[in-house]
DNA sequence: CGTAAATTATGACCAACAGTCACTAAAAAG
DNA sequence: CTTTTTAGTGACTGTTGGTCATAATTTACG
């Protein structure tokens, strides 16, 4: 049986293999103008053999946001990790993420692409799909904990409701970031020189204004955003 | 000189008849999977002709795109009007664009689309797109001006900077907005059903959380978002 | 008018590209 | 060594965005 292991393993290697190539043609130029031919030459394979390992073009770059989503989830299995009051946490959540789209911009880039075709048939019912989606649900976990502790610890306001606000946070989050990455790479080609907003902070900011938003002492009775009280799970 | 005046009328109208079918054929499908042919054939024209009056495919999704914004330019003017305070003009505004998104998915989603493809020389080079360019700006620019009536009646945090606000708001509300159509499109699919949570208040709860972030009550000295006093345009 | 010039429209055609499939090569099984 | 199974190939196909030589229509002008 130990060949069937170790062929196992080989078509591991290979697809990984072909991952890497096309992240490099990919990641140089972009997702539409990339062709197949160019990531078969790349990967040293015959277009057809790319074809064994991927169902369609999408298919690979969906491999490619899987490796990021990867990425960001130990990250912030990490933050979770940390002993922090909950409002610290999310806090810490937000900064992560921006330094990891930051870090990873080319991941995080085909985050967007994915999540922009997210309910298209093709993609909905690739495996990969499926795979990716369970993590996404894993960080939107991350989250949700990251409020029940604030909660608790009474560092969050107690009429949010968790699924709700984890919602929120990483929607909104996303745009800000999509935004900003639009803006540098605006500054990077000296498109629009007359915005003169300072990037680097204004996503910190933010994040800040968003917490202050969270916080018990920013509510009066009158404010308050949920007309019934959300039950806090245990 | 009349006939001159009335062929660019009647070019114009020619013009608006193809993104009409455009709009016909895009909507009923998707960018992606209509062709120039099917557009041609509901504007009961030639192929050709499409291209005497739009540089490529992305050129006329760009018009498409535009008529949004002029909607949304509109609507969002009409709030300026309204004499509020500040914060419930911003507020006004959150709501409106939600509204606006809900009317006219297929708007947004152009915009959307458009926005992602921003930097890619094709479209910057467009001249539509510096016409929508111009309209944003427009939307940003409400946006501003509700802050710093906000600033100057106290119902916002003083120390805000109008520009870097308005594009948080414009951003975060984008992002969240995308997440709500997408998930929108999957109940209606009727894609992963085990996932609950009341969608139609989620963006409006949003809004709620992100003004109460904004309110001066919500500030303690110790939490000022911005290490300078921000200078308050008069 | 009638004819030349300019404008507008056409659709056959082209190049590029995702995806396929009949065939070959290599590996495993017997 | 032969058969069977698995892996890999690249010429080929169908589709589609975009072009261009040609045709039709409209305007200008003597």
């Amino acid at each position: 049986m130990g060949i069937a292991e170790r062929k196992e393993r080989e078509k591991e290697i290979r697809r990984n293999m072909i991952i890497d190539a096309a992240e490099r043609v990919i990641f140089a130029n972009r997702i539409d103008t990339s062709t197949m031919d160019q990531i078969a030459e790349e990967a040293e394979l015959s277009k057809g053999t790319l074809y064994l390992y991927f169902k369609s073009k999408t298919d690979l770059y969906l491999a490619i946001q899987d490796r990021g989503m990867s990425i960001l989830s130990d990250k912030l299995a990490r933050v979770l990790g940390e002993k922090r009051k909950g409002i610290d946490l999310l806090k810490r959540f937000g900064e992560v993420y921006f330094d990891y789209a930051n870090q990873y911009p080319n991941y995080f880039n085909a985050e967007m692409f994915c999540r922009s075709h997210e309910f298209i048939e093709e993609i909905t019912a690739s495996e990969l799909f499926q795979c990716t989606r369970e993590k996404r649900i894993e960080i939107v976990n991350f989250l949700i904990r990251g409020i029940q502790i604030g909660v608790q610890d009474g560092s969050i306001r107690r009429d949010v409701k968790p699924e709700e606000l984890s919602l929120m946070l990483y929607a909104s989050l996303n745009g800000m970031i999509q935004v900003y990455m639009l803006r540098k790479q605006a500054e990077r080609h000296d498109l629009f020189p007359e915005v003169t907003i300072n990037l680097d902070n204004v996503v910190q900011d933010f994040i800040r204004i968003l917490m202050d938003g969270l916080s018990p002492q920013s509510l009066t009775d009158s404010q308050s955003i949920y007309a019934t009280q959300a039950l806090i799970p245990s």
